[in-house]
DNA sequence: GTCTATAAATGGATAGAC
DNA sequence: GTCTATCCATTTATAGAC
């Protein structure tokens, strides 16, 4: 009877964290204050800051699910690698995080770059631990100059492109399967 | 007699500049205090606004001179597309934009995402106009859903290869020879 | 669980001395 | 041309009423 908050009202964590995605892709997340999130919500900064003790809470939450996902594709993409080759694995991984970025345009992609999400997911060594998996699965082990060019190619274009104003209004679809042949290009050249 | 400033020591103006860009990359935009680059440069607060009325105007001037090079590159492409084709004018274009993204690494390509400069960029019709003839000359005329995708595909591969980590520790000749046959890849499949 | 009120610090920006 | 001193708005965060 407690847990039928995901049938009916959204909680409250929910909204907070649905208004700050908003407020911070529109302004980035250094202007966001606290206080443009509570107006949004029409409540007090004191109702935030009972659900959420900082300001970097807020930020984490709003990535978490899409990183979660993530680890889930790199997980599962370690997996193959282990039992038939890596690039098999890619074959799986490269359509997975594509549908991950176009599916959660603006979280995964405009809020990857902001400088305040940058600083936290260096200070956090679990996010850094995925990226150099997620290096390592598309460059191979000990990677020559190309591969790892190539590799930091299909990343910033797997990022940048889901967000680009040229395909703001091109359906989900399209950019998927495009976006997944060019990568597959990058990295096998 | 007073041209010399180039010559001897930096102007204000250029150390303010040089200080600023430096703590823009690390901290963000945002989290960058007027107050700090005064810090940096062992003046005052004062100081700096008497050579620049606000903290945008710092901002525009960071990114000036990578802005008037890319406007160059433009310009030409432009003028080779008119005498010949547009395949001989990227030919000449990409390399030349690779040159300029993998030259100025951080002004280019980490600071072209910060939600600050986003923003002023957006607001000044002359970056938005920029950027939409180095779409067309990609992209070309009327493109269809993928000359679409692929534009923003290489646009970002443009702006974000050249920061990343993986290649964080290759020579620029590497990363340029390599971006530019990527980028070529990607445009003309 | 949400509110008001407020603390404590820092931001951008300006005025005016030197 | 550079400085001190200051204004005012806004920030994160907390304490405590309801």
């Amino acid at each position: 009877m407690t847990q039928l908050a995901t049938r009916d009202a959204p909680s409250m964590e929910a909204r907070i964290v649905g208004a700050a995605v908003e407020l911070f892709t529109t302004n980035g997340i250094d202007a966001t204050s606290l206080q443009m999130i509570a107006d949004a919500l029409g409540v007090t900064k004191g109702a935030v800051y009972y659900h959420f003790k900082t300001k970097d809470e807020i930020v984490l939450a709003v990535c978490a699910d899409s990183f979660d996902a993530l680890e889930g594709a790199v997980a599962e993409a370690e997996t193959i690698e282990s039992v038939t080759s890596r690039e098999r694995a890619l074959e799986r991984l490269v359509p997975r995080i594509v549908g991950l970025a176009v599916e959660s345009r603006s979280v995964f992609s405009k809020l990857r770059f902001d400088p305040v999400m940058v600083r936290l997911m260096a200070d956090d060594a679990r996010y850094d631990h995925l990226l150099t998996r997620l290096d390592r699965l598309l460059s191979g082990d000990a990677p020559a100059a190309e591969a790892r060019i190539r590799t930091a190619a299909a990343i910033s274009a797997l990022a940048g492109t889901p967000v680009h104003h040229l395909v703001a209004d091109l359906d989900d679809t399209a950019v998927r399967a495009h976006l997944t042949t060019i990568l597959q290009e990058i990295v096998t050249p």
